[in-house]
DNA sequence: ACTGATATGTAGAAGAACAAGGTATGGACC
DNA sequence: GGTCCATACCTTGTTCTTCTACATATCAGT
């Protein structure tokens, strides 16, 4: 019962949306899927995550929307990298290397001496 | 202005605080050195943080206390591992590893096709 | 007597993610 | 025509973690 309740890392959910629409825009439902798809199904992310983030980002000037028409033939928000999106996902790459970097070395640090 | 303002990746705290102590018991000050060192400057834990999370870990029965005197002479309260701890730290480790693969997996997922 | 490193702690606020709910459309099937 | 399901968007309220900032005390050295 006191089982891990996060499906996500906490802070990493930016990084993960502004990766997945680097190359191409995706509307927020595809968005969950390819993410799903790419962690092979290890990072499930919810719609009461997902759609605040997207509109966090949006607010902050990272990500533009834009309705088009999806494959389903329904109307759907298409997300895109500006600019200063692209400089926030090269910073967070950097971040997330330097901390998954530093948390090995204390998972990998001797036991150290008497 | 909008820099990240966390030194830590959210979730992780405990993993390290576990970790640090697997081999010996450490007081809250000690920890902080530890995996400020350990992790080459890199994870600065605030006392703000660390002191609550040893609380919380006491609570759950992870982790027990024990005041002893310190290297400097003064007393500090050093905790240590319970058995259920060892086996939490095991688990977070799993998890750990599950989760930055998976990001992993993400980051380098190819840009997809048209 | 003062300072700096050691050592523990709390209060308040911010922020992210979650659970759980709601709305609506299009296609398929009967 | 009616029903169901997958798609697609969104919000509200809660929980949890961490941060900032502060408060306190001891010990060693000057």
């Amino acid at each position: 019962m006191d089982l891990k309740r996060s499906d996500l890392l906490q802070g990493t959910l930016d990084l993960l949306i502004l990766k997945t629409i680097e190359h191409r825009p995706l509307h927020g439902y595809a968005m969950a899927q390819r993410i799903l798809e790419t962690s092979r199904e290890v990072l499930a992310v919810q719609q009461g995550s997902l759609y605040p983030a997207l509109h966090r980002l949006e607010r902050k000037g990272f990500i533009q929307a834009e309705w088009r028409e999806a494959e389903s033939k329904r109307m759907a928000k298409f997300y895109s990298l500006t600019p200063s999106g692209r400089t926030q996902l090269a910073e967070e790459m950097d971040q997330w290397q330097r901390y998954a970097r530093a948390i090995q070395w204390v998972l990998q640090a001797e036991g150290a001496a008497s």
